[in-house]
DNA sequence: AGAGTCCTACGACATTGGTAGTAGGGGCGG
DNA sequence: CCGCCCCTACTACCAATGTCGTAGGACTCT
């Protein structure tokens, strides 16, 4: 079973997640030179808070190699993408996510590649749900 | 042209903001009410100090009536929903949308009308950034 | 052995957001 | 005129986050 927590994460504690989801396991020296690496100019010891703190919240493992602690994540992108769209769902739209797919769809753009996947996607879902009946498709 | 500033909001800011949006100009009294109704106990005193801070950060507008302050939101939901969106995007998928898209539609449940819409958005969309060639569907 | 280099443990500090109490001005019901 | 009630202005507090600095233990390279 998944963390029923909340799973509240910062923007900086998220891009360190990202590291380790992206880079696999890696000591603290290692996710802030890919921090750097992303623009985000960080302190070493900064870095070590984040990943002391993400361990305390069990979003991250250290396990001692030689010299240093190597961090991997714990929990998957996946998990935390559902619970950071499901807290804007419920804060803007009571949980009803169709009114913020319909926005995201309206506000950003995307490749005729895009469209089609998504497209695929729909019809998929279509059968799933289907029953046959839904009120008139106008 | 809209506030390009990131409009930070914290969730309870969010649904003070809420309140405004769907129940129009209130005072501070009315919206403590509204935000009683759905089933957030804050005091009077806390909501005068969120719309005080909703000012200052230009989110809202204060107009004098009679004994009290009217208050009313100075920015649309849509544009706070699309910050968001846009925020959560950046830091999840530096700014690809599609893949937050397709994992909305793969963790949420949407009814048959809900998709019919969709499919007709899409084929919007599709007409419009139509080109006809796409890298081969895969 | 001494210097330089890493690593982790702690402690600090500022900001932001959530929550609220208190003080003081104005009006209103008697 | 006197309380009582509502309104706004401040001030306060705490927890979470973003950021570091310092201390002290280990290891390594002459």
């Amino acid at each position: 079973m998944a963390k029923k927590q909340p799973i509240e994460l910062g923007e900086a504690e998220l891009a360190v997640m990202r590291v380790l989801w992206e880079e696999g396991p890696l000591t603290v020296r290692d996710v802030m030179n890919r921090l750097h690496d992303r623009g985000r100019r960080v302190a070493y010891t900064t870095v070590l808070t984040f990943l002391t703190r993400l361990e305390q919240k069990g979003m991250v493992a250290a396990d001692k190699r030689d010299q240093a602690y190597v961090y991997r994540s714990k929990v998957s992108k996946e998990s935390v993408t559902t619970s950071r769209l499901r807290a804007l769902v419920d804060q803007l739209y009571d949980g009803a996510a169709a009114p913020m797919l319909l926005h995201l769809m309206e506000h950003e753009r995307f490749t005729p590649d895009e469209l089609a996947k998504l497209r695929r996607l729909i019809d998929e879902l279509d059968e799933g749900t289907a029953g046959g009946e839904s009120s008139e498709t106008r």
